[in-house]
DNA sequence: ATGGATTACTAAAACGATTTAATTGCGCCG
DNA sequence: CGGCGCAATTAAATCGTTTTAGTAATCCAT
């Protein structure tokens, strides 16, 4: 404590020097670690703190770069500012997307995030929720995930099925989407359509479908089980789209159109068409869903419904953080709207040669 | 302290009773903190300590479902097990696809990761990195991400450029990779064969064009500037490669291949190509790279190099871990291989009609 | 019987903050 | 001149662990 005073600039240390504590710098200015804990998070117990004192520790605070240490302030005041986000697979766009919305507003807010790919595993389903409560995540994001016991903390599922356990639901309207797609199938001139489905763990697969139902006996159509398929598989590989599109063309029912459960399995089908000789759009209109990055540049540029992934992370998060400061009241759910894009892939029915 | 008695059977509590502290289960066991720390920990210390105390221990951890404070043990400990990733942006398939990898690995050894998308903003990367120091992350895995101030803590930068300051590198073998593509495209008969860069902040951009001039150089082909483009803007879409793509045929150069800098962009490329009048592969050759999950599902489906991002996520964060633990030696760069994938976008070169 | 090992624990000090309830000194009023 | 109130601080508890340095009791050999 006498030796030390030929170390008075410490300025930017080029590698390793170990970060100042709020007692080393409160003995260096002469006060208690109290004073300079309210002064630097400007506590209204600090108000008959005079300002010249003020001024001089954030001045220290300044010369010493002094940052609280966010473990120990975690601690104390019970928050983490984390977040946990479960999702099948980062590297799925739709995921991605998702997360690039969350990151955005959390990061805004201070807050960092976990990430937990479950690939639909039950068992990860199981333990992942229960690992991150452990690391006191504030709450959770669930992505295209099937419910779990939340314990205590509050929960947004996206595009999930979190109907019971309290956490409020982001979903598209997906009856809007059908009616999109369905009319503007319906108004070229289609009337016999096909759809593929999703896999049966994902969550949009059952709203989806029904929302198409309805849609289609509202505007008339008839969609026949012989032109319902289903992707089976939980690779998310063009390939199942391509498959299932093989079964619906070998099973022998006719069709002009075809709604794809999603962007990934339609390439898959028109590749499954054309080898079939039925060009896409020439002989068959083809409609995705989602609306990924590469759609626009597939060929033919696919006509879509999008989904406006990114806002949905945006408010998932806005709405976490909304129900994390306030724990009272909270939506049991958010509807965002989806978006007919029109391309190549789909195209007016020819007329009977 | 005299009441409590009733509550005998904690069991799985429906939501919200707090978790017991190490205290409390102190306190029912009639021993102190210390020795329940100890057994848990199965510090040798404890080795003096009777099976049967032991048992009673574990028994009371599992009646009460007690979990140590994640946030204690780490002030304490001065680990966090968390690591941070900075990426340009999270959705971009690059990225997405290393973080795949890198998760795998993390969670398996216990840690946790923060995620933070710079968008190539100079000010994000200076902020980032030290915000990420702020939550004492234990390492930081920069991918695609010029190099910053890491201070003090082990950085591992997948095709970033961190040569100096002490990060170990994950880089592509871009030779080889250089000399798959065009011994390729020569194989096939290609002499003019035209190149798209990569942005000028991407870090790949210069290691490779360097090597796509050596190998081109050993192989005997010659690429005059008039046939090296350069993707410009800091989207991810297809439409920048559209855009060179456009210009590299407005210039006027003949070539019958082209060596696109990532398969996002070759998609641009084949449809410019395509719109010129030049349709791949009948007039024009065209390699990708990366092999991003849609390359196969274009049509014509993407020849190209594929990167094994998973596997380089994978080994940043076993090396990252590694450097973690122990704080010495280590590697200043590790190599990968790239392979080619050949499908349907490279035909021979049509004989002079 | 004494002293050194061993056994079975525990007290208490960290880790680095935040926050509540004092404490001290001083001016001023009655 | 006693005491009230205010201004400026601070002592000490707390958050929930881990870990070091003991301590007390028992045992065994001499």
């Amino acid at each position: 404590m006498a030796r030390k005073k030929s170390s008075a600039q410490p300025k930017v240390d080029p590698a390793g020097a170990p970060p100042v504590s709020l007692k080393q710098l409160a003995e260096h200015l002469g006060l208690s670690p109290a004073t300079i804990s309210l002064v630097i998070n400007a506590s209204p117990v600090a108000d008959s703190i005079p300002q010249r004192t003020k001024d001089r520790v954030m001045a220290a605070v300044e010369e010493f770069n002094y940052r609280p240490n966010f473990t120990a302030r975690s601690l104390r005041q019970q928050r983490s500012f984390i977040i946990g986000v479960l999702v099948p697979e980062v590297s799925e766009g739709y995921a991605a997307m998702v997360m690039s919305g969350i990151e955005d507003h959390l990061l805004q807010e201070g807050y960092f995030y976990f990430v937990a790919s479950h690939r639909h595993r039950p068992d990860l389903i199981e333990e992942y929720p229960a690992l991150l409560l452990r690391r006191s995540v504030e709450g959770i994001i669930a992505v295209d995930t099937p419910v779990f016991r939340s314990k205590g903390i509050p929960v947004v599922a996206v595009s999930g099925r979190g109907g019971e356990n309290g956490a409020t639901n982001i979903l598209l309207d997906h009856d809007k989407a059908a009616h999109l797609a369905l009319q503007h199938l319906y108004d070229l001139g289609h009337r016999k359509i096909a759809v593929i489905k999703g896999q049966a763990f994902s969550s949009d697969t059952e709203v989806r479908w029904n929302a198409i139902s309805r849609q289609a006996a509202l505007i008339g159509i008839e969609i026949p089980p012989l032109l319902v398929g289903q992707l089976e598989g939980d690779s998310s590989s063009p390939e199942l789209g391509y498959a299932v599109t093989r079964r619906l063309i070998d099973r022998g029912g006719q069709f002009t159109a075809l709604f794809a459960f999603n962007d990934i399995s339609a390439m898959g089908a028109i590749r499954a068409l054309r080898e079939a000789g039925r060009p896409v759009p020439q002989q068959v209109s083809v409609v995705g869903f989602d609306d990924i990055q590469s759609a626009a540049f597939q060929n033919p540029a696919l006509t879509t419904i999008r989904q406006p992934l990114r806002k949905m992370g945006e408010i998932a998060a806005e709405i976490l953080l909304g129900r994390i400061q306030s724990a009272g009241l909270f939506s049991k759910h958010v509807t965002v709207a989806p978006e007919l894009i029109v391309r190549e892939s789909t195209a007016a029915v020819r007329a009977k040669a």
